[in-house]
DNA sequence: TCGGTATCGAACGAATTGCTCAATATTATT
DNA sequence: AATAATATTGAGCAATTCGTTCGATACCGA
């Protein structure tokens, strides 16, 4: 990719992140945007198509960084999961989210959290999917496999926002037992 | 109030709600909203400040027929709880759901989805908190009272948000079960 | 160096917003 | 039934914002 599309499309996402951790993304408008990147308005229609795919675009990237191959095998993690004898998955997914690479936890916390949450969620799914023997003793007997998917996501989610609230006091470690205990 | 006022307000109302359930909210611009409505410009910005304030009021509106008075006491319900012998607070509610009273359902299965469980989910942390003790005996030791009520009313939430996925297929004693099998 | 391409910046028409105002219609009061 | 109060109307306003166009300029990769 050109240097110069690289430079315009991270002055972009970064502008867009800066407004998006003060303002409700329903008032963020190109200009303020493009204003902030100081980048052309043809610049910006160049890159995205509207503001709603900016977002999408912004969310695929920050997410893949930490989802990517997640879901892949049991034993043979990749990026975040090459770590060292893992009691959980979820754990290392707190600790990656504590280092906050990608700002991730900015936009999980600022006034757009639903929305990011969202996003969030989707992502999740297939990694909760891989990790169901993990609390497959304590499921309910006929309760589908779905609500329990389902289930294990939202709390997960749940758990990380209601952590961002209390400004990660507890640690990854705190947490992931939380989680555990919870779902 | 005025029988005009109620009139145009209702109107407006009805207009925003069967847009809501076609278009995303973001999306839909006050000079539909009034076209449907057959209301004058005017008289929209009359009784709403802004789109902004319209959603909220609906909400409050819808909810308020919901959750009123519904934490008050513990034998003395009133409203959707004065019915006989419950064995849930909970069950009560879904039922309620399911009769689709003020057309929640759509809303809570429309493209704006994220935007009304928010709303839900507020109302409902209150009634989950007053109705603590029916799972107080699950709670793991150690776990604060603010991540077990904020995980009660997650859960809730997350579970008509599926039942809605599923087309209410289940009867409202079996989502019961899921419910609290799950929490 | 050179061809390709990304950016710029201004300018545009269209759409939307929030507001005003005088005319009209409806309601509540007496 | 007459009157005062008030809600609605519809047009029309300036201000924003959007998404696009286009020639000129600057930059990149080979």
């Amino acid at each position: 990719m050109d240097r110069r599309q690289r430079k315009s499309r991270e002055a972009i996402f970064g502008a867009f992140i800066e407004l998006l951790s003060k303002k409700h993304y329903n008032h963020i408008t190109v200009g303020e945007i493009i204003a902030r990147a100081d980048v052309g308005r043809a610049t910006f229609y160049a890159h995205f198509e509207t503001k709603d795919f900016l977002l999408k675009e912004l969310c695929e990237e920050l997410f893949c960084h930490i989802f990517d191959h997640a879901g892949e095998g049991d034993s043979s993690h990749r990026h975040l999961f090459e770590c060292d004898a893992p009691d959980s998955v979820f754990l290392h997914l707190f600790r990656h989210l504590q280092k906050n690479d990608n700002q991730i936890l900015e936009l999980l916390s600022c006034p757009n959290n639903v929305l990011f949450l969202e996003y969030f969620k989707k992502n999740l799914n297939e990694l909760v999917r891989s990790q169901l023997h993990l609390f497959e003793k304590r499921r309910a007997p006929g309760l589908p496999e779905a609500v329990w998917i389902h289930h294990g996501t939202s709390v997960f989610v749940e758990t990380v926002d209601w952590w961002i609230d209390q400004g990660l006091e507890q640690s990854p470690e705190t947490i992931t037992e939380y989680f555990l205990a919870v779902v």
